[in-house]
DNA sequence: CGCTTTTGACCTGCGC
DNA sequence: GCGCAGGTCAAAAGCG
C-alpha cells in the first residue's frame, strides 16, 4: 500500500507539473492572441486585462486540480468512509460524491443523451460503468413470487438457468420513463423457500420510503465495489462501508463477490443460516458472518423485506443525499412510520456506538485480509488494518 | 383500451 | 467457428 501510495504520488506530480507547464503555455498564448488583436487599448488597459486573465486562470486552474484530486482513489474511499457516519449531513463534497455517482447513470438513461461529464474526468466514465454492472443480491425466504421493494416492475423475461428448474425471471423499473434499474428473481435450487433477488442499476427518479431503502442499498453496495475495484483503492475500506450501510440491515451474513462478470454484493436475509448456502458459496466470494442483531433490531414483520429495508433507508437517508426526505414524504407516507421509527433509533444507537463499529470493523477486515489477495491488502496485515479501519470509523 | 405477462426469437459473450 | 448460456426484444395473449 504504501509503495502503491507512492506511485500515485509520483503521478499525480508529475501530472500536476503537467498542468501547471500546460497552463502557463496557455496563458502564453493567450497574452500573445491579445497583443495581436488589441489595437486601440492602452498599454495601461492590457495590463490590467491581463492580470485579469492570469488572475481566471489560476482559479480555473485549481479548479481542474481540485477536481483532478478528488479523483484519488483514497479519496474517494475517504468520502465513502465518511458518507456512512451518521453525523455527517448530505451536504458539501459528500453530495457531490453521490452526485457525481448518480447523475451519469441518470444522464444515461434518456435516448441519445451525452452524460455531463468533464472530459478531464476520464475515471468516471469507468465509475460509471462499474456503477452500472455492480449488482446487489437479496436472499431472503419468502413463499411470494417477488419480494415487494416499494418499486414498481415489468416483468420482461424469463429464462430457465442452468442448474437449476426454477425459471429466472427479468424485471424492469416502470416508476419512470428510461429507469435503468433491473432485478432478477430466482428461487434457490436447494431451497426453494429462498427467493434470491439480484438488483442493477440506480433510480433515475423520486423513489418511495420503501423503494427508497433497496435504492439505497443498491447505490451504498455499488459504491463500495466500486472503490474495491480500483486498484489502488484501500480495499480495507470496503467492509467498513458495507458494514456501516448495508450490514446492519442483513440477519446474518453478506457476502461479496468479485468473480466475473460483475461484481455482486449478496445480502443473505434468511434468518436460519442454511449449511447448503455455505457450501454453495465458490471460493471467489468473501463470506462476512454478521451477528444476529438483537431482536428488537426488526419488530415483528409481517413481510419481511420492506422493514428491512425501511432501516436501510431510515439510516442512508441521513447521509447519502440521493433522495431528500422531503421527496420522500411528498410521495408517499412511510406505511410502516412507526417501525421506521423505532428501527431508526436502534440503527443510531448501533452505529453510534465505537466499540460495536470498531469490533465489527476489526472482524471484518480480519476476514477479508486474510482471504482476498487482490483487494489490495496482504493477509498479515490484519492488525494494522483494524487499527485504519477504526480510524475511518472514528472519523 | 391500456397495461402487463408470456414466450419464442434474437443478440452477445465466452469457452472449447 | 461453433455451441452454449445468459440476457433482451417484441409480438401475441391475458387482464381489469
Amino acid at each position: 500500500m504504501n509503495a502503491e501510495n507512492q506511485r500515485l504520488r509520483g503521478m499525480l506530480s508529475q501530472v500536476s507539473s503537467n498542468y501547471s507547464a500546460l497552463q502557463m503555455h496557455l496563458v502564453a498564448l493567450m497574452q500573445q492572441q491579445q497583443n495581436s488583436t488589441a489595437h486601440d487599448g492602452t498599454q495601461e488597459r492590457e495590463i490590467l486585462d491581463r492580470k485579469s486573465q492570469e488572475k481566471k486562470e489560476e482559479n480555473g486552474g485549481a479548479t481542474v486540480q481540485r477536481q483532478f484530486l478528488d479523483l484519488g482513489p483514497a479519496r474517494e474511499i475517504d468520502d465513502l468512509s465518511n458518507t456512512s457516519t451518521e453525523e455527517r449531513t448530505p451536504s458539501g463534497s459528500l453530495t457531490k460524491k453521490i452526485g457525481r455517482v448518480e447523475s451519469p447513470e441518470s444522464d444515461s438513461c434518456g435516448p441519445n443523451k451525452i452524460p455531463k461529464l468533464n472530459p478531464s474526468k476520464p475515471v468516471d466514465q469507468s465509475t460509471v460503468a462499474t456503477m452500472k454492472k455492480a449488482r446487489v443480491s437479496v436472499r431472503v425466504r419468502s413463499e411470494a413470487p417477488m419480494i415487494s421493494d416499494g418499486c414498481q416492475w415489468r416483468k420482461y423475461g424469463q429464462k430457465m438457468a442452468k442448474g437449476n428448474p426454477c425459471p429466472r425471471a427479468y424485471y424492469r423499473c416502470t416508476m419512470a420513463v428510461g429507469c435503468p434499474v433491473r432485478k432478477q428473481v430466482q428461487r434457490c435450487a436447494e431451497d426453494k423457500t429462498i427467493l434470491t433477488t439480484t438488483y442493477e442499476g440506480t433510480h433515475n427518479h423520486p423513489l418511495p420510503p420503501a423503494a427508497m431503502a433497496m435504492a439505497s442499498t443498491t447505490s451504498a453496495a455499488a459504491s463500495m465495489l466500486l472503490s474495491g475495484s480500483m486498484p489502488s483503492a484501500d480495499g480495507l475500506m470496503n467492509p467498513n462501508f458495507l458494514a456501516r450501510t448495508i450490514l446492519p440491515y442483513s440477519s446474518n451474513m453478506a457476502t461479496i463477490s468479485a468473480s466475473a462478470p460483475f461484481p455482486t454484493v449478496t445480502l443473505d436475509l434468511t434468518h436460519s443460516p442454511n449449511p447448503l448456502q455455505l457450501q454453495r458459496v465458490p471460493p471467489t466470494q468473501y463470506q462476512v458472518p454478521f451477528p444476529v442483531p438483537p431482536q428488537n433490531f426488526v419488530s415483528a414483520p409481517t413481510s419481511q423485506m420492506p422493514q428491512v429495508f425501511g432501516q436501510a433507508m431510515v439510516n442512508q437517508s441521513k447521509f447519502s443525499g440521493l433522495q431528500s426526505s422531503q421527496n420522500i414524504e411528498q410521495i408517499q407516507p412511510p406505511q410502516h412510520h412507526h417501525s421506521f421509527a423505532d428501527i431508526s433509533a436502534a440503527t443510531a444507537a448501533i452505529t453510534a456506538d465505537p466499540n460495536f463499529t470498531a469490533a465489527l470493523a476489526a472482524a471484518i477486515t480480519s476476514i477479508m485480509g486474510g482471504s482476498r489477495p487482490d483487494i489490495g491488502d496482504t493477509p498479515n496485515n490484519n492488525t494494522s488494518t483494524s487499527n485504519k479501519s477504526s480510524s475511518f470509523l472514528e472519523n
